[in-house]
DNA sequence: ACTGGTTGGTTGACACTACAACCATACTCC
DNA sequence: GGAGTATGGTTGTAGTGTCAACCAACCAGT
């Protein structure tokens, strides 16, 4: 792969090519600041917060192991552990030990977490609403979805991440 | 705008309309993470530092005001601030007076700098083409450039932003 | 010019994240 | 079933970003 002569002609400046790119970092950050601050403004959680407690919601029983968690929200590990430590701290979170492996760290939701979420989510999912899903064209969302989807896929995994060396990715079929 | 009611069905957690969002923040976390490590591990830059030099070298003169570089490359008036001292430090950039603004501050790019970012580029850049680029079906690069743009410019001002209300802004002809 | 308000930039305090080192446990293979 | 290795999680340390407070200089209006 990446086999031809992209490299050939390095692109200047000011090619027109930058431009899609370009856009997609400023979007990116604009709107995900101004969820930010909505979701601080009225519900005291972040952006990174709001996902983890979304992620563990979403898991069986509202439980689910900090490796999982950090694939999941696309943190490190540490990164993990203390943000799981803020939310235990704020009663949105338990930890509790694992069954199944020893030494094994679980995050649980706690109810106040679970009413934060839905609570939360009202002002979150609006906010996706007004500054994404609204302001692009219908017919262009499916579009969007599929290419951020193949250049997620193609960018591949996430330094960290361990177990699998580059050439032994299963690509969870 | 935004009038009717979006948030009358605030969205199921499981909506595909969520897809397209989720889809977006991974492919950006994923690839800018690439392009980082790729920079750092070949130039020793971070991208916001290679986005700095970039923006300083594209400014008449390659020299540009404080407060310019924080709006040209979304960061605040201290994170840019702290960005300059390091570039400073490592001799890619310094630091000048202002001549029309005593107040003022502007980074210039010193020789060494140009060079480390004329490296850097081709990296970057290649890194761009092979990461977003070429991976995304030719025909949605249009697409997407206009949607991101879409989205960015509904986002709006950046918390801080200083100066100009969203109608004043100059789109610099 | 003086006064009051605004802007440009730096600094201090702090929040969040990553990386590396570490321990405990699990797994594998002899 | 013991040795060696891999994995899950936490902790120390350091990097990088924000916000608020601050000073200096600009820019009115009078």
């Amino acid at each position: 792969m990446i086999a031809s002569e992209p490299a050939a002609r390095p692109l200047s400046p000011h090619d027109v090519r930058l431009a899609p790119w370009r856009a997609f970092l400023e979007a990116h950050t604009r709107v995900s600041r101004r969820l930010d601050e909505e979701l601080r403004a009225e519900h005291d959680l972040s952006l990174a917060e709001y996902d983890t407690l979304l992620t563990i919601a979403w898991a069986p029983d509202r439980r689910i192991r900090m490796r999982t968690l950090a694939d999941s929200i696309l943190l490190s590990k540490s990164g993990v552990t203390r943000l799981i430590d803020r939310l235990v701290a704020d009663g949105l979170v338990e930890r509790s030990a694992c069954l199944a492996d020893a030494r094994g760290a679980e995050a649980v939701l706690t109810p106040s977490g679970l009413d934060r979420l839905r609570d939360a989510a009202t002002t979150h999912l609006r906010g996706i609403d007004s500054h994404f899903l609204e302001v692009v064209e219908p017919a262009d969302l499916p579009v969007i979805e599929r290419a951020m989807r193949v250049i997620a896929d193609a960018a591949g995994p996430l330094g960290e991440r361990t177990t699998c060396s580059p050439e032994l990715v299963d690509d969870h079929s």
